[in-house]
DNA sequence: AATGAATGAGCATTCATTCAT
DNA sequence: GATGAATGAATGCTCATTCAT
């Protein structure tokens, strides 16, 4: 890896979490540098501008995130087991596990309604690869057996994906652990009734 | 209604929409003088500050959202329409009813993490009365013998709330009707089987 | 007095003391309507603009500072004890009885050195009548044969002028009565040996 | 020395002026601007805020003054000499040598009197460490046998700052020469005399 | 490849002043 | 005679971005 690279992925990792907390617009340069070590020169002689920051750390953020339920899913051979990872981890939300600031992807969302159409694009990407994830792993399911047979699996997935971010929302909202337990156990009846 | 109340209903409802939309640091108070055609010196001599208009805005976008929300319950008699109204009224999520810009809860909650304490501290109260008045309406419905007996409200509660809150979000990335309609036909199932 | 006289004077000696503690571009017309409990439109229907008022403030002050000297030096009966009046005075200074903020002269001659002519000239003119006044003490002693005879009183007025000036900024900066103290029992044996 | 400490300095040097003679309230950005033909952003960039920029012109002004007193003090070698200097200087005042816009001891005792605490603090150690030189000049020409034995060092020095502060005032309010010089005659006699 | 220094547009906020009522 | 409400210019300050070195 050269140089360049290495200092571009300390910019990533080191802004990933104050985007993911602050914001985009609530990020400023001198964070960024401050965060880094770096001077605003360098940040600018690595990428082309805030924007392209923020994405890399945006996929910076998901990757973790990605990286942490895939990694519990390898564990688990059953589909439905695999499905119940989401629950599990969520209810056992831990901020070292979990990037700092909850779900890139629903912030992202929230922040970049208008203002930000590339990293909407990009975030709508991922949440639209989730969906088929968890479709996919319905659609295995059913191969199986696991699961009954003739499930709308866009609609089920779409509809477990619902859950987690409105209870990563909540929690967000309330630092109330307890809410996000809640909601995670009526989506594991729910996963288990599949 | 004195000249001062009226102009600050002005930027009170003309702002609004910048807010949930743009969100606080997105929105500049240029753009709150150029969407009420006054001067920033009259922002001024009717609010404390932006914080101010930001927190009355808030306090609006939440108010159109739930008197649409009341507002198709006081048509119903059974506790579980009144529950089946939120689906109802997101499956059927127009912008001219709807907050431009989603459910402001879901907005507040995401960028305030921090930076605006009392915004959040707000949005906080708003989802816990939210929580509160869904269990409401199941105590009743348990009362009456529509719903199960022994259901833990608060639980149940949280649940309808994420799924909502999440359906909203997917619906506000992919500008996609369809997927906000897929999350509501499960809670539906969800709250027929309660 | 008419009501508009009385709201004149009203505004007038309410203001009076911020005018010769923040200066006159330390107070705003927010803190003129605070302190009277009038609006800034009343304010203006009474003064043409903040100028007036800060000018009127400044007569005030002077004369406050003015009588305070005359009615001591009233109870005296030789100049030369009429001269010490000032010494006395300032030697005991109190804050109820000067102007809080110190001397408006000096006051205004340091502020408004470019920027407010016009208080600048009648500053100026007060400073002289001052001098004129101690000068004509002199000139009544000499001529009683209390003081040598010969002395050029404009310079002593000067010299006993500037000493007081010195005296009270040194207190003002210093906030510490005995450098005023020191300088007044100087001034003192100035004035014995006249 | 850096660029950037170059660019400090000419802020330094340009700002001192204007806020010797317009005070820190009457000095705007925008005045800072014109005067070093820097953009604001420049002056942000070396140095904190306005405070700072106007403490070191405080501290810049400050010098000069020393410096002229010191400079014409080493010349002399009797200590009467030296205190001589200060009436000597006064006297024959001009603008090229002195700091336009007076004793910036006196300025910012007058201006900062609650307003900005670290000025006035800063204005009074300048002061006091004044006071001490003059002390020191007067102890040691004790020691010689120059002056009388037995004199009050500090109220002496007070009295003959407090002269010198006052005299200044009075030149400033009324642009002529002739008052300084009267006032400085009497402190000539006064140190003679010592 | 990185820095130091600068830019200029933009920020939220306060100012003295005006004027219809 | 006084108020309430507005104006628009100015305030101090921060922003993302650039570029010579």
């Amino acid at each position: 890896m050269s140089k360049a690279d290495k200092t571009k992925e300390l910019i990533i990792e080191r802004t990933a979490e104050i985007f993911n907390t602050k914001g985009f617009s609530g990020t400023s340069l001198n964070d960024m540098t401050s965060v880094t070590g770096l001077t605003k020169g360098s940040i600018y002689g690595n990428f082309k501008n805030k924007d392209e920051v923020a994405m890399e750390a945006f996929k910076f953020n998901l990757q973790i995130m990605n990286h942490l339920f895939s990694a519990e899913m390898a564990k688990k051979t059953s589909f439905r087991d695999k499905l119940l990872v989401y629950t599990d981890v969520l209810s056992n939300f831990s901020e070292r596990k979990f990037p700092r600031g909850g779900c890139p992807i629903l912030n992202t969302a929230v922040e970049s309604d208008d203002t930000h159409p590339l990293l909407k694009q990009r975030a709508q990407k991922a949440l639209l690869a989730w969906k088929d994830k968890i479709a996919d792993i319905l659609e295995n399911g059913m191969e199986t057996g696991e699961f009954k047979s003739g499930l709308n699996t866009e609609q089920v997935a779409i509809s477990i994906l619902a859950s987690l971010e409105g209870a990563i929302m909540i929690r967000k909202l309330t630092d109330n652990q307890k809410y996000i337990q809640f909601a995670m156990k009526s989506l594991q009846d729910y996963i288990h009734q599949l």
